[in-house]
DNA sequence: ATGTCGCATTCCATGCGA
């Protein structure tokens, strides 16, 4: 069972190659964020020809994720759960069959937070909370589990190509990164590292100034696995190759195996 | 290097968000 996330930038825009990468890796799930659809604009028809279930919550303009799953997924969650208010398309979890019982699945495009410290960043931080309390609750299930997403959090220094340039970044800042460590402390596993202990493992380049070239990228795409998807875990893998496409995301898939 | 994108607007240039 392979579980990839993707923040796609565009999935519009971008749909060639998301159809690319689900032909060349068959992945069972594809978790996407940053749709910049509405529901109605996904390109549902052409996903479901390529043997997917789709289920999307979209948005005008901005934001936007889905699950995509080979297997029949069940909706459980539409939007984060903690304040009606907030309407941003950010969250949506789903239940698939999996072994004995199911996996649940969720894809997180968590806010951005800059510029900081404004009301941005105060929304991310509330944002953190909130995903906090509602992956408490989802522990308890104790059922394989995966928060699957663009979380807009760089955990460490060596996940960035200069740790000095990035500390006032609302993704490096400490508040960000205490909120990350609480969140992984809750009992999760983050999938890239239980596999290595590299620097310079990014899942993100600049567009500008030559990030890519430069190799100059950040670890923000991350996979937290509850202790049932952790036993479980075969292999990690970030496609590093969809940057250096035609026309690419800034953000490139990252996947993880689940021996079933 | 404020150097790139993608989306939207009353729209062929500019603002916003990332």
């Amino acid at each position: 069972m392979i579980v990839a996330s993707w923040n796609i930038n565009s999935v519009r825009l971008r749909l060639p190659l998301l159809l690319d990468y689900m032909k060349e890796i068959g992945p069972d799930v594809v978790c996407l964020q940053e749709l910049k659809c509405l529901d109605e604009q996904f390109p549902r028809s052409e996903i479901e020809d390529a043997g997917y279930n789709v289920l999307v919550h979209g948005q005008k303009s901005w934001n936007g994720v889905a699950i995509l799953s080979r297997r029949p997924a069940e909706e459980a969650k539409r939007g984060l759960p903690g304040d009606e208010n907030d309407a941003q398309s950010r969250y949506i979890e789903a239940t698939l069959p999996f072994g004995q019982g199911v996996l649940r699945v969720a894809s997180i495009y968590l806010p951005n937070g800059n510029p900081a410290p404004t009301e941005k960043t105060e929304y991310k931080y509330a944002w953190m909370d909130r995903l906090h309390a509602h992956a408490r609750d989802l522990l308890k299930l104790e059922e394989p589990l995966v928060l699957a997403g663009d979380y807009n959090v760089i955990p460490e220094p060596e996940d960035v190509y200069d740790p000095n340039a990035w500390v006032n970044d609302a993704l490096f800042r400490p508040d960000t990164r205490r909120k990350f460590r609480a969140l992984k402390n809750l009992g999760f596993t983050d999938a890239l590292r239980a596999t290595t202990d590299a620097a310079k493992t990014y899942t993100f380049w600049d567009y500008t100034s030559g990030a890519w070239q430069r190799n100059n990228g950040l670890r923000i795409d991350h996979l937290l696995l509850s202790p049932q998807a952790a036993d479980r875990l075969v292999r990690v893998a970030i496609d590093k190759d969809m940057r250096a496409k035609e026309k690419p995301s800034d953000h490139v898939p990252i996947r993880a195996e689940l021996r079933e």
